[in-house]
DNA sequence: GTCATGGTTCGATCATAGTCGAACCATTCA
DNA sequence: TGAATGGTTCGACTATGATCGAACCATGAC
């Protein structure tokens, strides 16, 4: 009878089967596009951007466009937190969510969607950033280029686009930050292309070559 | 696509405006019947019925059958987390609910469904239990009765029903516990019998006068 | 410019589920 | 015993909203 908290509107958000699907896997604190939530839910791509609308009015979910991509992603911890009281629910499938990858290889190195992320990710973000390869905006920095040339990423690369060179990505495994926007790929694009390291199919695994993970070292060095 | 956790089951749960709105209404761990959640959900009770045998069959809700009612609370503290944690979406209505009522007098006294609640009904509970007025079983001793003959209230009155003698019910102000049941209930008709309460008109408040409030002190002693 | 791709809008369809009236069952009380 | 009250079941109605096909818009690549 009382008008109390509206909290039947924000639960009906989370209450759809696609829509619950979709923001489990924004857990990890990664954005992802639309088309690869529509996947994530198994829907299409117009039922997806309806209810991706709905979420984002809702605030559950903040978008940002970057050129013709929109990344979707948790609108803040609070929304992570809900989520885990759901959870609590299910008596099955409690713990794994969170707790990261469980396969080791996945845990070292994968792509989160066109970038490197696990282990080495994080080692290379906090490289970047201890070592002024980026300034506070996370902008390249003369230091910065000098570095990523010496294994063949130059500006002249960078597609002219608006989408940040560099952009921190939550890591799921590691819940730190690691190295994504359009430099993130570069480098991982290097890293293929010099053999360094190789995708395993059907699986997000990224794997090094002994050879390839002692020059990533160096490199860093 | 993968089956993660079935959080949109529970969501779907909470996300009706009626059955949201009775969740709420036991947000303060009381038990109430079905026709007063009814009310509360501003349906009638057919519908209430309908709507509580889900959450229950969800276990959202547990219940208790006592005589012709039924008793409906949370199933634990899980709920009212997951319930917390929706209402920080609502940005007006964050703080009231678990806080207790804001009205001193609400604080003090009230009437929770037929029996005495807030620091009074606290206070009595307590008092009972420390001097063995009841024993570990909430059952009335000997030395009990004898105290509550002294206000007139006998073993006589008590109704042929099987709905229990004294009831613990969580305090909404207090967080601990206050007398119910039947001997709950009519003690405190005893109490505006000797005119040491009364309740306020359209509201939960019972107001104790000074000499009331004094004898109620004497009793206890 | 053309083409491909990511997303949105619109409209029609369809299923789910909330709602209440009416009848019914169970318990309590007189 | 009958009357009153608390609660459930059943059936019919209705509204909401999820879904997808088709068309459309915007961006980026060539």
């Amino acid at each position: 009878m009382t008008h109390g908290p509206d909290i039947a509107r924000i639960a009906a958000l989370v209450a759809d089967p696609a829509r619950s699907a979709m923001l489990l896997g924004l857990m990890d604190g990664c954005a992802l596009t639309a088309t690869e939530l529509a996947s994530l839910g198994g829907i299409t791509k117009q039922t997806a951007s309806s209810h991706l609308a709905k979420l984002v009015d809702g605030e559950v979910l903040s978008v940002e466009a970057q050129g013709r991509h929109r990344y979707f992603k948790l609108a803040g911890a609070h929304v992570a937190a809900l989520l885990e009281a759901l959870m609590v629910f299910s008596s099955d499938a409690v713990p794994p969510l969170r707790t990261g990858p469980r396969e080791p290889s996945l845990r070292k190195a994968r792509i989160c969607y066109d970038h490197l992320a696990g282990e080495m990710g994080v080692a290379l973000y906090d490289h970047m950033q201890e070592n002024a390869w980026v300034d506070d905006g996370l902008a390249l920095t003369e230091k910065g280029w000098r570095h990523l040339a010496v294994i063949g990423v130059t500006q002249a690369e960078l597609p002219r686009s608006n989408r940040p060179q560099c952009r921190a990505c939550l890591d799921w495994s590691q819940r730190r930050h690691h190295l994504a926007g359009t430099v993130g790929k570069l480098i991982l694009d290097r890293f293929f292309a010099l053999s360094w390291a190789r995708r395993l199919p059907n699986s997000r695994i990224i794997s090094f070559s002994p050879e390839g993970e002692r020059r990533f070292g160096e490199w860093l060095r």
